[in-house]
DNA sequence: CTGTTAGCGCCTTCAT
DNA sequence: ATGAAGGCGCTAACAG
């Protein structure tokens, strides 16, 4: 015979060990220091630690006093890129007291607009979409709906990277740094490119892509300097795309890989093709993920700082604890007037993967 | 002046558009297929659906319909380890429609005890408790509090490592592991070792080293053999670790780390202070997180099915989905009377960062 | 200061 | 098959 699950202890049970009304018992727990009898209050908290009572979070949030919740969407916490985002926004929801919820989508629309969904149902006080947007179209609507209402019944949101939908977000210079890419490579002497791409129908891989094309068009090349080879936006994407590249000729003396993580999956599949880095080839990726440094060889990047693009992106949604004060003169209006944008600079970091063109 | 948030929707107000009952539509929206009118549900679901209806989660908790919600507990989610055993925890999650609460302890024993409470208060129905253990009494009897309470309402939890404590648990073989790495070392050569170690108060530290030391005493080599360096349980930690052994003369042929991150701070530590990794010294870590192989050199380690046991830890605290068909034909008693203890196998995997001994 | 009362939004008997 | 009523645990007015 199985144990009967013990109820729960109440906040009722509290009191009345307490010899004291649920009320007082209430705001013996939580109430501001001289709302209660000294008296009553040491006996209220003492039955409460006896007992171990823990309030029930759902009844609080019900009658209104919810500790503040925050929904996180993203792709995969594994993947170091979102590693790095979320633990700056843990670092912030924590000094905030703020519980974080989390929710992977591996990618897929459906199951981001689902947690979403998920979130205002447990009434998350804020909500984070981190990773690139979609561009199709249903996924917008929808999407939009979900926020407008959570957002309407006051719920605050933000985005890390574009997401094609009003609201505030934390925005990477993809552009500038895909543009930045171009530029070190083209001062290296290189003239011929290869770009190892995710899907396009994701913001940041347009942007990125977008940045290096244009900057090449700038420097009065040919379209046909570059290469574009789409794949998986993944370590084995970056694999497939560089097998493609070498099966096809590498007519190139370098690759940009729009992802640290797809330049991992390239340099591998390099290695494993016999095409020397950076001796037959230079590579480069974005994001700049802490392993970086140390592969072999040393891999360039595009840094980000992912940590604070994380911690930014909290704070947007739980407010600065600092600004807190300010608005303590008056109006804080404004507010949904226009949504802050925070962008955060791509800074191109050279490493041995780079170096000049050494064939032709 | 600022809207005032819209109220939320409520279920009251789809089945006033609806023109039912509020019963009714709660049983439209949930219940079993034939227990409503199909004209009815019909008209209560597009209700809902125009409204955009989300159910309040914190009153169906309370009125007894619980979202199954599993809070997991760890150090750091951007830490490769724990990223990638969250990852396949979230996977099972998932499958299960678990809703995951995450919190990052920051490897301090108080915020882990405060997110187990957390995580009661709102009434998740299992908690993961990832990662090593501290040794300290406090510690464990405030743990140990903290869960039994939560099992006594029927809540579920489980570990993942070792924890001193009773409950289910999902087991590296942490001793096994690092018994390996030194007979692997012996059988190289290697005569005198060094050990990068966390702190020990670290169940998983300890085992590690432990299991480490014991082959070696059993090689029949004399305790001075072997130079443990205790640091932090980081990059830094390793970082630190390199840099005395080096500063002490190196008086060893390997170097063993007593977890990869630590490994990758020793290996960036010895290339700075002029140490060739393995000419001048072999590196050998553990966990084998993917980035290992990419290093340079590429690194040893002992591998460890890291989402594995993500997995299998949520399925201990969900149930196996494919167990549940089991019990159809009988009495599922046992349960609490003697937890489940899965056993993770840890294997060397040698790579270049480890060869035989090259100088004396 | 403390107790009493009235919900928060939902689900689930219990009648019909 | 549907509706009415009660309660989950807690807090926020109101009284005293």
């Amino acid at each position: 015979m199985v144990d009967q699950p013990t109820r729960q202890i109440t906040l009722a049970q509290v009191a009345q060990a307490a010899g004291v009304s649920p009320a007082t018992a209430s705001r013996a727990l939580h109430g501001g220091d001289r709302i209660v009898g000294d008296e009553l209050r040491a006996r209220v908290v003492q039955a409460a630690r006896r007992l171990r009572y823990v309030p029930n979070a759902h009844a609080q949030a019900l009658a209104n006093r919810a500790r503040a919740t925050v929904g996180l969407v993203m792709h995969d916490v594994s993947d170091p890129y979102f590693a790095a985002i979320t633990r700056g926004a843990m670092e912030v929801a924590a000094a905030h007291g703020a519980l974080v919820m989390l929710g992977s989508t591996f990618r897929s629309p459906d199951r981001e607009i689902e947690y979403v969904s998920t979130f205002r149902s447990q009434r998350a006080q804020a909500i984070l979409i981190v990773g690139s947007g979609f561009s199709d179209p249903d996924y917008l609507d929808a999407m939009r709906a979900e926020l407008f209402q959570h957002r309407d019944v006051g719920g605050r949101y933000a985005f890390v990277s574009h997401h094609d939908l009003p609201g505030d977000a934390v925005l990477p210079d993809n552009a500038a740094g895909g543009a930045a890419v171009a530029r070190s490579l083209l001062e290296l002497g290189h003239r011929r490119f290869a770009v190892a791409a995710g899907p396009p129908t994701l913001t940041t891989v347009e942007h990125r892509v977008a940045g290096f094309v244009s900057a090449i068009d700038e420097a009065g090349l040919p379209r046909s300097a570059v290469h574009v080879v789409e794949r998986e936006f993944s370590e084995n994407g970056g694999r497939d795309a560089a097998h493609a590249l070498v099966r096809g000729g590498l007519d190139a003396t370098a690759l940009f890989c729009v992802s640290d993580v797809m330049a991992i999956g390239a340099l591998t599949a390099l290695r494993e093709q016999g095409v020397s880095v950076p001796h037959d080839l230079s590579l480069i990726g974005f994001d700049d993920i802490p392993v970086m440094r140390h592969l072999c060889p040393a891999t360039s990047s595009v840094r980000l700082d992912l940590e604070g693009m994380g911690r930014e992106a909290m704070r947007l949604v739980l407010g600065d604890p600092s600004s807190d004060e300010l608005g303590a003169d008056g109006d804080s209006v404004e507010e949904a007037v226009d949504p802050r944008r925070v962008h955060f600079p791509a800074e191109v970091v050279l490493r041995a993967s780079t170096t000049a063109p050494t064939r032709r």
